[in-house]
DNA sequence: GTATTACTTAACCAGATGGTTAAGTATTCT
DNA sequence: AGAATACTTAACCATCTGGTTAAGTAATAC
């Protein structure tokens, strides 16, 4: 699922769409005004956050109402917090690289 | 950035390569072992999670050694955040969702 | 100097992606 | 019934993606 989910979060005109569903449930029209792309492109984008499990469908008579779900994410969320550990210690680490950079560049070992 | 970022994210040789480089740098080969895959195709992978700014890469002669630098992932995270108050409060809306659910579908507003 | 190692680059391929326009289907309005 | 609205589906297109094999380059080993 993770990588429906990021493929999904790679698009910006996505990403777009899900702010405007974080301040409310929206049809495909209202969602597609302030993206200048006709409305199957939107169609489409909204068939790919659909797949990921990013928005759920209703319909109301002919109209399709979006709504954000956000579940997908946490998923998301706790890969990408694996790595968090890595940026807290950039400090030493980038202390390490330097000092590695100053070293004669051929016998190094293969660690 | 976070296009690249995400999309960086969504396969998932990328994400093990990065597993991988979160238990210390390795060279090229290291890193194509554990993958069925040709070396460029590994190294193609690479190439994109540099672009992304994922990792670094050094050369000591021939051998090209990778360090993760998850830094682009702060981003990523920060835009993540944003949603978790959607799944936080998903039984509310759950809730508020299947009250919709029993009334009639034709006179909807739309709001 | 020759062979081997550690890569990258090039050329190619199939399939996915992100857009288009045109046409089709329901539903609502008059 | 007929027109307008809110979509989707279909067909098409250019570009990107993720893989391949073959060839090229640079460094190390013998």
């Amino acid at each position: 699922m993770l990588n429906r989910t990021f493929a999904a979060l790679a698009d910006p005109t996505r990403r777009s769409i899900l702010a405007h569903l974080a301040r409310g449930d929206k049809c495909v029209t209202r969602l597609a005004k302030p993206h200048a792309m006709s409305l199957p492109a939107v169609s489409k984008h909204l068939r790919v956050l659909e797949k990921a499990g990013l928005l759920r469908r209703r319909r109301y008579g002919r109209v399709h109402e979006m709504r954000l779900d956000a579940k997908p994410l946490q998923e998301a969320a706790q890969w990408v917090e694996e790595y968090r550990k890595f940026w807290q210690g950039s400090l030493d680490r980038l202390a390490e690289y330097l000092e590695k950079e100053n070293r004669p560049s051929a016998k190094r070992k293969t660690k």
